[in-house]
RNA sequence: UGGCCCGUAGUUCAACUGGUAGAACGUCGGACUUUGGCUCCGGAUGUUGCAGGUUCGAGCCCUGCCGGGCCAGCCA
């Protein structure tokens, strides 16, 4: 075969530095027995939601096959009925298309169950297999630990009638749950637990979400995946690390079944960790079932569902899955780099608006009773097309508590008694004096403004050191925002050795009603993320109006500052 | 305790397969700025887990330690 003609072979010599698993297709494309073909697999089991890590997986399958010229299919692994249903079909399918990545028509494992029985027969036939009536308990202390030997099951000879007889009769339904069990006959004393006689069949008198009550036993994920893998045709298996030593045996099955050189084989890769999070489906259950979120898809959630209340876009997600790369290191990634990723996208698309989260009252003593002035404002100073808008400016406006200090440190540039600032869009403004109450909190402060700097712009040529935003008190919209902290406090949840759980961050949520919002906020559609101005990127609520929750705050050099300085009064 | 996998800046990855260690994020400093954002420029951080060995030369090869992960479901 001429090997110029397959255009995988021309990325063989141009892929030095990429990851080990895209080396091993450069090289396989050229001298594999694939023949330049590359196929994978996504293949998630329907018992819960997609999250983060998953993302990690799907990015890195169906990437892969793009680049080499292959497919990649989405497959359900659902050979489990007792924790799976078709609601997890559809909310997989949907959040696999809102990734990015299009579910086509998706496999099911379950789709060769009939093929699977086939080839367990084969195996029987060959004496490779056999049914045994040892209960679970027994089972697993027979089958020893790391340091002894397993001992071989009394019904490990049985003969290959006898099993064939037995195999069609647990197919029928003659036996109760867990009374028997098929296994594959390879070595009680193997050093690897996962060759000592596995098991491929568990009788479930069950129905199953897609085969109804036509089995009465279910293959196990050892028997299953790898077969169904060759069913499709799939060359290269991409699996998690904890999976490596199931390597042989998904290789034992395969060969003994007798499948052709050009069968698939399993490669491993190491999970996404993220630091103040957890992505185990269990854990990710207790934070549900505990009610330290609101659902699966809270904003707070790893989940993808929850990423996308949160105002993830996806093609950050993406390319952070994307940047991390793939290797064997088991290792944890910092959440500000996924952090930084969303900002880059948000940055550039994001509408700007004007938000005040904490309002402290500013009068302009010198405004003219009554006027209204539409001030012209940039939507999106990263992008000209987003063009402008109106922002209604008067004498009374809300202003952020913390742009407003009686006595600042010199560092501080923002507004103080004698300060001229800048009101964003709207006009240069010096503080003459506030107000207290009883308690010494500022209750209002007042200005002056000149009449000169429409736009913020001084004709004189003086500048001021800051621009602060604002809402007109008039005009203002009242909205809720939810303010996100970590889910978890310690960077690794669990790495004590305690419960993941203990470090849940009770303060990840602060609901803030009552912020002020600028009138063209109104217009904001339902999961739509804009940029308020100096505070960070906010994403409208996927159901309740005005409700917008902090995808990830600005950076911020002001707070970084203020941790080393003195605490000011 | 046994087997397997893995150890390179704070973190995650590179280093053309043996030629003297780089990037991103973070961090620090500066420039610019109608977002203390963005952008731009620059700095710092490594005894390549440790100890030997092979070699003219080792992050790459060998040996031994140390540390971490995974494995004893009829889960995946």
């Amino acid at each position: 075969m001429e090997q110029t003609s397959n255009p995988s072979a021309n990325l063989a010599t141009s892929n030095v530095g990429a990851d080990f698993i895209r080396e091993m297709l450069a090289n396989d494309a050229v001298n594999g027995p694939y023949a330049g073909r590359v196929q994978t697999r996504f293949p998630p089991e329907p018992n819960g939601f997609l999250h983060i890590g998953h993302a990690k997986s799907i990015v890195l399958n169906f990437g892969v096959a793009a680049e080499f010229g292959g497919v990649c299919r989405l497959r359900f692994d659902d050979t489990n009925p007792e924790t799976e249903d078709a609601s997890f079909v559809e909310a997989i399918c949907e959040d696999l298309a809102w990734l990015g990545f299009d579910p086509g028509e998706p496999a099911f494992a379950s789709d060769y169950f009939g093929q699977l029985a086939d080839w367990a027969e084969k195996l029987i036939r060959e004496g490779l297999a056999y049914v045994d009536d040892q209960d679970a308990e027994t089972i697993s202390v027979n089958r020893g630990n790391f340091t002894t030997p397993g001992v071989d099951s009394p019904n490990r000879n049985r003969s290959v009638q006898e099993n064939l007889d037995l195999f069609a009769r647990m197919r029928a339904g003659e036996f109760t749950d867990g009374s028997k069990v098929l296994r594959a006959k390879i070595d009680m004393a193997h050093h690897n637990m996962a060759m000592r006689d596995p098991i491929m069949y568990r009788i479930r008198n069950r129905d199953h979400f897609r085969t109804a009550d036509d089995w009465k036993i279910y293959p196990t994920y050892d028997w299953a995946h790898g077969q169904s893998d060759a069913v499709e045709g799939v060359t290269h298996s991409l699996c998690t690390l904890e999976f490596d030593s199931h390597r042989p045996l998904y290789d034992w099955f395969i060969e003994n079944i007798g499948l052709a050189a050009d069968r698939p084989r399993q490669t491993e890769f190491a999970r996404l960790n993220l630091t103040h999070t957890v992505l185990s489906k269990r854990k990710l259950a207790e934070l549900v079932g505990q009610g330290h979120v609101d659902g699966w898809d809270d904003p707070r959630m790893p989940t993808l569902r929850g990423l996308r209340a949160r105002g993830y876009p996806p093609e950050a997600i993406r390319a952070f899955c994307e940047h991390i790369g793939v290797a064997r290191v088991n290792g944890t990634h910092e959440i500000e780099l996924l952090e930084s990723f969303v900002r880059v996208h948000h940055n550039r698309f994001a509408l700007r608006r004007m938000a005040v989260l904490n309002p402290l009252e500013l009068v302009i003593v010198n405004w003219p009773e009554g006027l209204v002035d539409e001030r012209l404002a940039v939507n999106n100073p990263e992008d000209e097309l987003a063009g402008t808008r109106k922002v209604p400016f008067g004498g009374r406006l809300w202003i952020e508590r913390g742009d407003f200090m009686v006595d600042p440190p010199r560092k501080f540039f923002r507004l103080a008694p004698g300060r001229e600032v800048r009101l964003r869009a709207g006009y240069l403004v010096t503080c003459l004096d506030f107000e207290t109450n009883a308690q010494g909190d500022v209750t209002r402060v007042f200005c002056e403004y000149d009449p000169a700097t429409a736009g913020g712009q001084a004709l004189d040529g003086r500048r001021v050191k800051a621009t602060i935003h604002w809402v007109s008190v008039q005009h203002a919209l009242e909205g809720t925002a939810m303010l996100y902290d970590r889910l978890f406090n310690d960077a690794v949840p669990g790495a004590d050795g305690g419960d993941p759980l203990d470090s849940v961050n009770p303060a990840s949520r602060e609901v803030r009603n009552g912020v002020k919002l600028e009138p063209a906020l109104a217009d904001t559609q339902a999961g739509q993320v804009v940029q308020f101005e100096r505070l960070g990127y906010f994403a409208h609520d996927l159901n309740d109006h005005l409700t917008f929750h902090r995808t990830v705050g600005l950076r911020d050099e002001w707070a970084k500052l203020q941790k080393r300085l003195p605490k000011p009064r």
